[in-house]
RNA sequence: GGGGUUAUAGCUCAGCUGGUCAGAGCGCUACGUUGACAUCGUAGAGGCCGUUGGUUCGAUCCCAACUAAUCCCACCA
């Protein structure tokens, strides 16, 4: 790792995760001396591809199984895909129309002969792509929603639920996706608003004594009107509810019903009654026994109920009745008007809620545990905000509709007897009908909701129906890392089936992410043509630089943007990173190495043990909590400016100086903090870590199964710390006057530092490395009180004041201003403190330990404010005397 | 109609349970080849923490209202 001055990311990376595959350390199993910890992966899709939302979603859960691994947990994270029924059905068909194919042509048996061949094509790729990202996946452990295990843990459930009469089959309105051919549940329909009409037709009564007017946004589906309905409180229409009135154009008598669905002020207060076209008015013919009546075919057109009318598309037909109205004089007027249209969320289809035989699942009873789970903290959200989303959908949940009419995805395990027609649901298909003993049986041709298979996943892939070792020791799962869009469709599924079928919760926490936007905060879309591609980013800047991208300065639940910039700055982080290594490892033999030895801490020692301590407790908590983004802030904040930027360089003087154990000492201390700064930050950049880490002197042969660093009280040492921190800001207030003086940074500079009372060790201990982050050339240390030279300038902390001559510089007036301004700010600093000190209610209300902070921090600029004083006058006075 | 989120330096965003929290990265200014790093270093400029009230000794952080963006759910035909 010697090579070059920057890092090389894509060579460390291939040869590092393909070390961590041969020895299986991804590799978990059950073990009664461990506490287990378990992710299952949100399966992608076997059609897709790696995107931006699968990079931050699998580095978040690569984070929480690093982290959790080391510190101890044997850790399972469960790979896998999803057959992802709809989705690849359409790119099936699309892929087969293009060399002049339908389903129909090939059957159903070639079609998911080819589907499966889609499978061991396409199915690995994602696969690959999660590997380079890093993710620590369990990959002897893969499986896919329609292996066999899982099949046989759908039918089981399937069976199950239908035998306590929670699935049935039946004749309800459902979300039709004319394109796709097949049922939708209602989580599949996407609203977009859409510029339409309001059409006013009148429909007369018979004999013409009495006539009714109501508004449609769909004069075609007049032709499948069954009833007018009005509400039964409206004065208007009292006298003519239970009469009939006539469908315009078509001449068919319908009744004039009452329900109060309908709004008195909307409209007219009247509404044609569509049941086979509109799910409100399906409901109202349930309540009032009106008639449901369809007249459009599954691919979108009118049927042989719609008379004259058949075999025109919806649309034309509602061209042609439109004008048709108007001719008859039944048209009232056309109003614009916007309202929300469904699109089918795989084709963008609009959808036609139609009246058709499907199979539901009865979700009000499942919903019930499902939502008290939540309640009861059993499964909590984090963050918690989103339990409300869930809470809102589970409460008005309505009946899911599973049945697909499509070929790709699980069959439904149901059999029709040809004889007597009894519906038979089993497991494995039967030999003789159970009722009439013939054998002419046929299975049900519709599959299975993609979601319905995946909301067995926490259990299915660990083995269930089958009580395996691997079910009992990891279920229920610990996290589940999902994106807020997808809580309807899969977590809240997985919830209700993990609570029926295993009788327990599928996991204990459900993390929520958001959605990765391009640069200007739009989604990234194939339509755009604005999506990023991780597998570029990774091949530029590397996975680690990626995946840090994506953490850091990021709250969880919230969308972030993305920027190359960003990744930039990880991939800079990643070469301070190396270049810290490669300093460290220049100075590190082996062979020289010994354990720490606390006799020869320094102060500076001290300090970074102390803020090494800091961040690593700081960092667990963040972990535990799920603050990922800002654990990956502090360590960088760590590595980068305490470790790097002041560490390291005061260690060059002790490690290039005469003594050599101080040296020796440095250099196992560089090791150290190294050693563990790789620890911490592993979780969220594998590869560099790994890389460095194995560098190291002593190091085991991989950092992912070496231990979490424990914050020790043996390295807490907050007052060494803090007067170390004096020395840093009286470091760059040194700094600060040679810029303001414009002393040229090569220059070197003689101060005279002044200890407050007892602090002077600190100083002649400190005197070694000052010289070098200061710029200087000589230090003094003055115990005596002594006063201030008139002709020199003066730089403060806490615990000093350094006096620098001033011949050496340049500028008085400058030096004069400045040390106004500064006098200025210790002014107000002082007031503020005297104000709330004075304040009696500051004093009877604030704790103790805060009014004696705020009474240190007026004593300090108390202090500053004397010797700032002095120093202006002493200043003045030198300046009167150079005068001439 | 219901619910959520966001509003903090020029830009993108952090800021955990109210009391140095006013922060980071990028950008900007000045200087810099100091024995790991110019994918760098040093120093610096930049913000009534959306508006208005309230709670409190004290609010960017809690509550309410408002304004503006944005998302989800529902779907009055």
């Amino acid at each position: 790792m010697e090579i070059g001055k920057t890092y090389e990311h894509s060579a460390v990376e291939t040869r590092l995760y393909k070390r961590w595959e041969d020895n299986k350390y991804f590799h978990a199993v059950p073990n009664a001396n461990k506490q287990p910890y378990c992710i299952v992966i949100p399966p992608p899709n076997i059609t897709g591809q790696l995107h931006m939302g699968h990079a931050l979603d699998n580095t978040l859960q690569d984070v929480l199984i690093r982290y959790k691994r080391m510190s101890g947990f044997e850790t399972l994270w469960l790979p896998g895909t999803d057959h992802a029924s709809i989705a690849t059905e359409v790119k099936i068909v699309e892929q087969m129309a293009k060399e002049g194919l339908t389903k129909q042509d090939i059957g159903r048996e070639a079609f998911i002969e080819r589907a499966w061949e889609w499978r061991r094509l396409y199915g690995s790729q994602i696969v690959k792509q999660l590997k380079k990202l890093g993710s620590s996946c369990d990959w002897e452990r893969e499986r896919f929603t329609m292996d066999e295990g899982c099949n046989r843990a759908v039918l089981k459930v399937f069976v199950e639920l239908y035998n306590k009469g929670l699935i049935y089959r039946g004749d309800r309105i459902i979300n039709w996706c004319p394109d796709c051919k097949t049922a939708l549940s209602d989580a599949e329909v996407e609203y977009t608003e859409q510029q339409s009409n309001l059409w006013h037709v009148r429909y007369e009564a018979p004999d013409n004594s009495y006539s009714i007017v109501v508004a449609t946004t769909r004069p075609e589906t007049i032709l499948a009107d069954t009833a007018v309905a009005v509400h039964p409180l409206d004065e208007r229409y009292k006298d003519i509810i239970g009469k009939k009135v006539l469908i315009p154009v078509v001449g068919r008598e319908i009744p004039i019903v009452a329900d109060e669905y309908v709004e008195m002020e909307f409209g007219t207060g009247a509404v044609k009654i569509t049941p086979g076209h509109d799910p409100n008015d399906f409901e109202v013919s349930q309540r009032t026994g009106v008639p449901i009546m369809r007249v459009f075919t599954d691919d979108g057109y009118i049927n042989e109920l719609g008379g004259a009318y058949e075999g025109l598309t919806i649309l034309e037909c509602r061209e042609k009745f439109v004008e048709d109205l108007k001719k008859a004089g039944a048209l009232v007027q056309i109003v614009p008007y916007t309202h929300n249209v469904g699109a089918c969320y795989r084709c963008r289809t609009i959808i036609e809620p139609l009246v058709s035989k499907q199979w539901f699942v009865d979700m009000k009873p499942l919903a019930k545990p499902a939502l008290e789970a939540v309640r009861n903290g059993s499964i909590r959200f984090e963050p918690k905000r989103f339990e409300k989303t869930y809470f809102n959908w589970m409460e008005n949940i309505r009946d899911w509709c599973i049945s697909r009419q499509l070929w790709w995805g699980h069959r439904i395990p149901a059999y029709y007897c040809d004889v007597c027609g009894e519906t038979i649901v089993q497991e494995s298909a039967p030999w003789r009908c159970t009722k009439c003993g013939s054998t002419k049986l046929h299975q049900d041709e519709d599959v299975l909701d993609t979601w319905f298979s995946s909301g067995m996943w926490p259990f299915s892939t660990l083995g269930y129906p089958d009580e395996t070792p691997e079910l009992e020791y990891f279920y229920p799962t610990s996290t589940l890392v999902t994106g807020y869009d997808i809580i309807f469709f899969w977590v809240a599924r997985m919830i209700v089936f993990g609570l029926e079928a295993m009788e327990q919760k599928p996991f204990d926490t459900v993390f929520v992410h958001g959605i990765v936007r391009d640069a200007l905060g739009r989604k990234m879309s194939k339509s755009l043509g604005n999506g990023i591609d991780p597998l570029e980013v990774i091949e530029k800047h590397g996975a680690d630089s990626l995946r840090f991208s994506l953490l850091a300065g990021n709250s969880a639940g919230n969308d972030m943007r993305f920027y190359w910039e960003k990744v930039e700055a990880a991939r800079n982080f990643c070469n301070k990173i190396f270049n810290a290594a490669r300093f460290v490892l220049m100075n590190v033999e082996e062979s020289e190495i010994t354990a720490l030895d606390s006799t020869r801490f320094d102060i500076s020692d001290k300090w970074i043990l102390h803020r090494l301590n800091k961040i690593i407790s700081e960092v667990t908590d963040n972990l535990d909590n799920f603050e990922l983004g800002l654990a990956a802030q502090k360590i960088y904040d760590f590595i980068w400016s305490e470790f790097c930027d002041w560490y390291i360089e005061i260690t060059k003087p002790r490690i290039y100086g005469n003594d050599n154990s101080d040296s020796l000492h440095a250099r196992a201390m560089l090791v150290k903090v190294l050693n563990d700064s790789m620890k911490l930050l592993h979780p969220f950049m594998p590869f560099i870590t790994e890389e460095v880490f194995m560098h190291l002197p002593g190091a085991p042969e991989t950092i992912m199964r070496s231990d979490w660093p424990e914050s020790k009280a043996e390295f807490d040492f907050s007052e060494e710390a803090a007067y170390m921190e004096a020395v840093m800001e009286l470091t760059r207030a040194i700094r600060n006057l040679r810029a303001e003086m414009n002393v040229s940074p090569a220059k070197r500079i003689s101060v005279i530092i002044i200890p407050k009372p007892g602090m002077e060790e600190v100083f002649s201990a400190v005197s070694g490395y000052l010289n070098k982050l200061a710029g200087l050339k000589e230090v003094t240390i003055q115990t005596d009180k002594v006063k201030a030279p008139k002709n020199s300038v003066s730089a403060f902390c806490t615990i000093a004041e350094a006096i620098i001559p001033l011949e050496q510089l340049v500028d008085f007036d400058k030096e004069r201003e400045r040390v106004s301004k500064e006098l200025e700010k210790v002014y107000a600093e002082i007031n503020r403190y005297e104000t709330k000190l004075k304040n009696p209610g500051f004093l009877a209300g604030a704790p103790e330990t805060i009014i004696e902070a705020e009474r240190t921090k007026l004593k300090v600029a108390y202090e500053l404010k004397n010797k700032l004083t002095e120093r202006l006058s002493a200043f003045e006075n030198s300046c009167v005397e150079n005068k001439p």
